[in-house]
DNA sequence: ATAAGTCTGGAAAACGATTTCTCTGAGAGT
DNA sequence: ACTCTCAGAGAAATCGTTTTCCAGACTTAT
C-alpha cells in the first residue's frame, strides 16, 4: 500500500536521494560502485518512480492527450492505434478523451488537458470556430495537433487527407464508368471535410462537361441516420440519380440500408462510392468501392508531428496532407460494366 | 506560457495560499466576503488548478485506466464509450492503453499505471495467468476491474456477460431451425471467453440428443484471419456442417468471407450465428444472426463498480453478470424456414 | 609539499497544491 | 473589565522527484 519512493531506495543503499536521482537519470557524475549499489536496491524493493512527483517537478509531462470526435466511429480505430502504437514507442502514455462532437464536452477535456499539464494534444475538432480554445492552449504552451478537419490557413500543425482530390478520384470514376446523373451526400459545411469533398465532387463534375444540379446535393451530419434519410429523399425524387457519392463511412451504411430496403439492386439500380474504407467493408450488402483514408499513417503521423514539436518548439508550423486511395470493389458497378 | 498557480490567486485576492484553496475546495471555515474576493480573483486568471500537484499531495488521482486487449476490434468501441460517459459524469478522464493481446505489452502498461498513480483500472485481460501481476497491483492499493475475460473465482471485481448461456441460445436456435450438423469456430481455451462459448454449444447439443462431434469443433484465435481459414476448413471436409457457430465478430467476418469466397450462399448452403453485434451487422452480405452482447453496458458497468470500490474499498468483490440477448437476421436461416 | 583543479555525493530548494498547526482577534460569559 | 472560547486566516510541513549549489576528497602540476 505505502508504495516505494525514493528515500526507501536511498536508505536502502545507504546513499542520499539525490544519488538515487541521478542514476536512475543516467547522470554519469556518480561512480560505478555507488551506481551498482544503487541498482540493487532499485532492483530488490522494485522500485518504480512516481511520474506524478516528476511530472510536478519537470513541468512537463510524458501524455499525450487525444480527442475524438466520435468514438462509435470506427473510422478513429486505427488512428487511435497509429496514434498510440508511435505514443508507445516513445514511452508516452495516452489520455482518451470522446468529444461526442459536442462543443461543451469538447472545451471542457480541453481544460482537462491543460490542468493535467499534458505534453502535448492531437486533436478531431468538433466545430471549426475553436480558434479562441485552440490559441489559448497554444499560450499555455501546450503544443497541438489537430487532425482530419483542419483549415488550411490556420497556424498550428495537422494532419489530414486530401480530400477534393480523393472525393474528384470517386466521382471521375463514376463518370468513366458512364454514370451521368450522380448525386453526393456530403457532411456539414463548417467542417473542412464535408467542404473540401463537396468541392471535390463538383470540380470532377465540371471537368467533365457535366452540369452541376443543386438538387443532387445533400448535406448530412456524418451519421448513419441522415445517410438513410437523405438516400430516400433521393430516391424520392421524380428523376433519382444513377449514382451516389457519400462523403464518410457512416452515411454509406444508412444509403446501403436505404437502398436494401427499397431492394433496389447496388449497382444495378444505383452505384454508390464511399469514403473512408472499413474493414469489412468489402463483406457489405454490396461490397463497397471507397476512397480510403490511411487512417493508421494518419495517427502515426499526428503523432510524430507532435513528437517533432515537443523537441523543438520553435519549428515553422507544417500541414502534413496523405493522399487518399481508391478502392474498387462491387458497389460502384466496374465489374460489370467492363 | 508560466501558468496560473494558486500563487498568483493568493496574491491578487491578497490572502494566502491556504485560504485559496479552502476556497477551491469549499471548506466552509472562510468568511463570505474573503471567499467572494477569492472566487473572482480566480475568475479574473482563469486559474485553474494543477492536477499533478493535486494529485502528489492527495496521493491520488482522478484517472482510471482502461487497457484493452485489442482496440482494432469494434466490439470495444462501446465498452470504451460505456467507460468514458460514466467517467466523465464523475469528473474523472481516461487514459487508454492497447495491449495489443501481448502479455509483455500488457506488463508494461500495468507498470505504467502503478507509476501513473491512477485511481483505479479496468482490464480486459490479454492472458488468463495474469494474477500474480493483478495482486501485485491490488497490493499497491490500486482497484482492478476485470472486463469480459473472467474467472468467476478469482478474486477482483468483474464484469462479464453469460457466455455459456449466451452460446446455448445461439446453438438452440440452430437447432430449433432443424440444422443438424452444427459447427463451431471458438477462441483459445485459455480465456474464458473462448471456453464458456464452447461449453454453451457444446452443453446445448446434448441438451438436445445431439451427438458431439470433436470434428466439427475449430480452436481460433478470435481473429478475422483465423474465422477464415478455419472456415475453409470446415468446408474441405468430406461432409461439411449445415451451420457454424462463430464465437466472436472478427472471426464470423472471416467465416463470412470464406463462405462468399466459394460461393455459397448463405443461409441456404450454409447458416451462420455470430457473437458480439456490431452496428452494421444487418448490412453485411448476410445480415448476421448474433448473439448481441450489452457493450456500453459493460463498460458502464465497470466504471460503476470501480467507482463503488473507491467510494468504499472493504466492500465484498463482485461479479455481474449481464444477459446477451439473440438478434435474428438472415444468416441463421429464420425467415427461409418460417 | 602545496596550491589548484576535478570528482562525488550530500543538503536543500524547488514544483503547486493541501492540511495541520498556530496565532490573532472578536465575541461571549462572569 | 477580564478571561475564555472559537472562528478565521496565515505559516509551514508535506507529497516524491529533480537539480542546483557546495563541501569534502582525491588527483595533478609546479
Amino acid at each position: 500500500m505505502p508504495s516505494i519512493t525514493i528515500h526507501d531506495v536511498a536508505d536502502y543503499a545507504g546513499v542520499s536521494r539525490a544519488t538515487v536521482s541521478r542514476v536512475l537519470n543516467n547522470n554519469p557524475a556518480v561512480d560505478q560502485a555507488l551506481r551498482l549499489r544503487v541498482e540493487d536496491a532499485i532492483q530488490a524493493l522494485g522500485y518504480q518512480p512516481n511520474r506524478t512527483a516528476r511530472r510536478l517537478r519537470a513541468q512537463s509531462s510524458n501524455v499525450i492527450g487525444l480527442i475524438i470526435s466520435d468514438i462509435r466511429n470506427p473510422y478513429f480505430l486505427s488512428i487511435i492505434q497509429g496514434v498510440e502504437d508511435v505514443a508507445y514507442a516513445h514511452q508516452m502514455s495516452l489520455i482518451l478523451c470522446n468529444s461526442d462532437e459536442d462543443p461543451t464536452k469538447e472545451q471542457m477535456y480541453l481544460r482537462v488537458m491543460e490542468a493535467e499539464h499534458v505534453a502535448g494534444l492531437i486533436m478531431v475538432p468538433s466545430q471549426s470556430s475553436e480558434e479562441q480554445q485552440l490559441s489559448r492552449l497554444k499560450k499555455i504552451g501546450i503544443p497541438v495537433i489537430l487532425l482530419d478537419r483542419v483549415a488550411d490557413d490556420f497556424e498550428v500543425d495537422a494532419v489530414k487527407v486530401d480530400n477534393e482530390r480523393g472525393a474528384a478520384d470517386a466521382v471521375r470514376h463514376l463518370i468513366a464508368l458512364g454514370y451521368r446523373r450522380i448525386a453526393t451526400i456530403t457532411g456539414p459545411v463548417h467542417l473542412t471535410t464535408g467542404r473540401e469533398r463537396y468541392t471535390g465532387y463538383r470540380s470532377a463534375l465540371e471537368a467533365n462537361g457535366l452540369a452541376y444540379d443543386e438538387a443532387l446535393v445533400k448535406i448530412g451530419n456524418f451519421k448513419t441516420e441522415s445517410g438513410y434519410q437523405l438516400t430516400r429523399e433521393l430516391l424520392a425524387m421524380a428523376e433519382p440519380p444513377d449514382a451516389i457519392f457519400v462523403s464518410n463511412n457512416m452515411m454509406t451504411l444508412g444509403a446501403l440500408r436505404a437502398l436494401r430496403e427499397q431492394e433496389i439492386r447496388v449497382p444495378q439500380e444505383m452505384a454508390l462510392v464511399g469514403f473512408d474504407d472499413m474493414p469489412w467493408s468489402g463483406d457489405l450488402y454490396s461490397p463497397l468501392t471507397v476512397v480510403s483514408q490511411p487512417t493508421y499513417e494518419l495517427g502515426q503521423e499526428a503523432t510524430n508531428l507532435l513528437l517533432r514539436r515537443l523537441a523543438d518548439p520553435g519549428l515553422p508550423f507544417r500541414t502534413v496532407i496523405l493522399q487518399t486511395r481508391l478502392i474498387v470493389r462491387e458497389s460502384c458497378g466496374a465489374k460489370l460494366r467492363s
